[in-house]
DNA sequence: TTCGGATATATCGAAACTGGATATATTCTT
DNA sequence: AAGAATATATCCAGTTTCGATATATCCGAA
């Protein structure tokens, strides 16, 4: 299990979302699955990270009801609130990706320097 | 300017002393040059940084008396605290790149399959 | 010889972030 | 009927961040 960072989480995040519009719960299933087990965001990172975006206006967001084949129609039923890329999300993420690629290709230039980086390919 | 969270600060740290010993102010200025600028470590995050390398045994130090030529000899002159790798601290830096490695490339998959991917290539 | 810029290490503190624990409620499965 | 899975959300103690600040020396130019 890696642990991500903020940041990343955050670029994981958009990058879902550019897909196509989710919620909370599904996002997180999604990472995981799409990361094979690898990345995990849990509920203590996840809803204060899509807050965020949407106080940033980088989401949109909607109310759905889920209620169940012949639930009692006055229950309040479980909510799904549904996140959706904003034309800004889609901006900032094209921003992060490069900024991500920059960071990543200077990062290479030291690392591969260090005698242990031909070590670490085990 | 790109800025480092601590992260990769230490991962970038670790490898400019795994190519040799050196001391703060040095690496700072190794770090401005060989990132051609774009990454900066600032004297605030350059010491607690080394500190906490030193306290969890990555690092070893010594101090040196850096003296001028005719100095007064009873004066304390500059000192500057060298900073040498350690056995657990190559083997530490060997994991990290590994981790990053593992980490870049889950990224990459989430990043690649956005629709933004493309167009921040420019 | 004196002044400023570069060298050199180090702490402070307010703000932001982290992540496990916790809370609450519904729906599905057996 | 019980328990697992779905679903959103906050709490809080600890850590991280980073600009500002402190201190002192060395070097070159005017």
């Amino acid at each position: 299990m890696l642990t991500l960072k903020q940041d990343h989480s955050q670029l994981v995040v958009l990058s879902v979302l550019a897909v196509g519009p989710s919620y909370g719960y599904a996002i997180s299933k999604d990472i995981a699955a799409r990361s094979e087990g690898h990345f995990k965001l849990s509920p203590s990172g996840m809803y204060p990270l899509l807050t965020k975006l949407e106080k940033n206006g980088l989401v949109t967001t909607g109310w759905e009801e889920v209620k169940a084949a012949g639930a009692d129609p006055d229950s309040t039923g479980r909510r799904r609130k549904w996140y959706t890329l904003s034309d800004k999300g889609h901006k900032q993420l094209a921003k992060r990706i490069e900024h991500h690629r920059q960071v990543q290709s200077i990062l290479d230039g030291f690392v591969s320097q260090a005698p242990e980086s031909e070590l670490a390919n085990g």
